[in-house]
DNA sequence: AATGAATGAGTATTCATTCAT
DNA sequence: TATGAATGAATACTCATTCAT
């Protein structure tokens, strides 16, 4: 007696939730750009009405996914760097973040790269980066000091935009550990905290 | 005594152009996505019917833009390591690169992270983005090995990133040169070509 | 004392069909090159935006439009041979059709051939003018055989063309009813089913 | 020492002329709605100017080829009926002027349909319409009385226009001859002048 | 609490025509 | 005489947001 693709979603916990993550999904197909509230309800298979229920309008929603975004990006950095002891452990993880190929990887990053771009212009969004560009440092400077630290990000950061933009074959996996090593430094003797 | 904003606009050879600069300063200042015709026609003084014109719609005109921008961009990264020999010079190159306090440069890097984006979604600025970072990297080989000159430039781009991003103090220029000398190691013993 | 023309419409449930309408007597007054979204608004006293988000453009609204409209000309079609029993009494329905002067009719007339012309260039309504063309052929064909149907419905067809662009007086009715009897032929010897 | 495609137009007598078979090509491709300065230019490879240079405007220059269309229209008619002694000969000049298959003729049709239809707005094309009917008329009396001129012209009109828009095979030349034999009569007993 | 119809400001683009050269 | 750069009004269409239900 159940009328399910209509009824059902009356009592929807979770919408909300699902639609931040539908924008996100949104952001990387489209851009920010292309990121409209009717795409949005689209492909998120909610009434349109819904998102100005839920969100105070369209700013709120991107900034929302967007944090959702970076919270996810922070995470992930943490686990790229957890289990390692020595320096040399150190260069692989870094290696493994610009070489991983998860397939959700290239549009991760640019989702992030849409990010930085919208927070050149948007002071909410500049939270945003600038927590989470913390977070990166202080995962680094776990295990090299801070001004190394902001290099290794800073090369991170260089070499998985052109990865991400390169049309050509891009650097091997080698190439990029020993870039990476020569900023990282000999690190320290022994054991790493 | 001459009627400058009506009459003597009829004949303007120089208009064409003139859009070109006039859209570049858009994108600085609202980004791809805040560039229409109307703002470029307000602010280069021209009817919004000369846009296209002149252009095949917004996009060309974009691509244009765009294309006249790398090339600029080009010209200054060849002028920046004009007259260098030594290794040392190098080094203090590419730092000045990312600590020159010249004013437009925020805009034009921001320009050229306009770029990036928009280059991830359409093929026809993947050219002028492929164009530029072959240049760049041509340049950085006068000096150094591809390998290296790889991770220099994407050490550039990073950096550069992370101060037109950055809310907070940055590094200091002796801080940002260490870094670039660690990843353009010792040089050669002698002067360089 | 109700506000009528600002208020009221919030609620209006039969806009989209009195847009359709409205769209119609537009393309008998404009023609189909001057069936503008601004004078279909005008007309229906409708804001701009009403008329793309209840039709997905201008060539969906004349489709529907159209398609209306072949069915209102079937109807009356059919109308028009309802109760014929003889076949002279299908010779003066025919004739009945031509020289009607009903009001409306020649406009109505006028939109047939717009619809006509713009099939030649559009599948979609092409599709309409089929339908239409098996309905009247259908109609004809339970009173003649189905060579002689096509030629009715072409004399009808030419007849009228003729009528709603002449200029100068007209075929009488005797003379437009003489020439049908020709190509209907004598008819069956009795009555008609 | 001659400069071809750019220096020889200048002199260029026939341009007038030209421009207006190349408008009628393209109402024939585009549709009157279609049919821009543009358009025209481009297709006759003549500047921009060049247009409102040599005709007063857009409508002035549709008038122009649709008059020379009606002429041509008009000398094809003549030409059809030329030669025609008997009856019977004439009853096939009509049932070949419908299923000629020159290749030129469909688009030659729809552009008599295109100006059927402006002339039902514009007067000035409305003198070129009542010519044209007024030519062929003439011609058909020739062979037969003017009442039954009405009907064969108006039945070749009808034939016609299904036949361009037919998209389902239309009637066999056969049908079609009886048909036309029925409206034009038996015809008189001796050879016709 | 939730929706979807409604709106008006804004978008890119086309185009007939004008006019300085 | 002939042109092509220039213009501004008009076009279709998109969209964030509002609001009656």
């Amino acid at each position: 007696m159940t009328t399910p693709s209509r009824q059902a979603r009356r009592y929807d916990p979770e919408r909300r939730s699902r639609i931040v993550d539908v924008t996100l999904e949104i952001i990387a197909e489209h851009g920010v750009a292309g990121t409209t509230h009717r795409r949005i309800a689209a492909a998120a298979d909610v009434p349109l009405g819904s998102l100005t229920y839920h969100f105070n309008g369209l700013d709120d929603l991107l900034a929302q996914a967007f944090r959702r975004h970076a919270e996810r990006m922070s995470r992930n950095y943490e686990a790229a760097f957890e289990g390692v002891r020595t320096h040399d452990q150190f260069i692989d993880a870094v290696t493994d973040l610009i070489h991983s190929d998860a397939d959700a990887d290239p549009r991760d990053w640019a989702v992030a790269y849409e990010l930085y771009l919208a927070a050149l212009r948007d002071p909410v969004l500049r939270e945003v980066t600038d927590s989470w560009m913390h977070t990166s440092r202080a995962v680094l400077e776990r295990f090299i000091d801070p001004a190394t630290a902001r290099g290794v990000d800073a090369l991170i950061e260089g070499l998985v935009m052109h990865k991400v933009l390169a049309t050509t074959r891009g650097a091997t996996r080698a190439e990029t550990r020993e870039i990476i090593a020569r900023v990282a430094g000999a690190g320290p003797a022994g054991e790493m905290s």
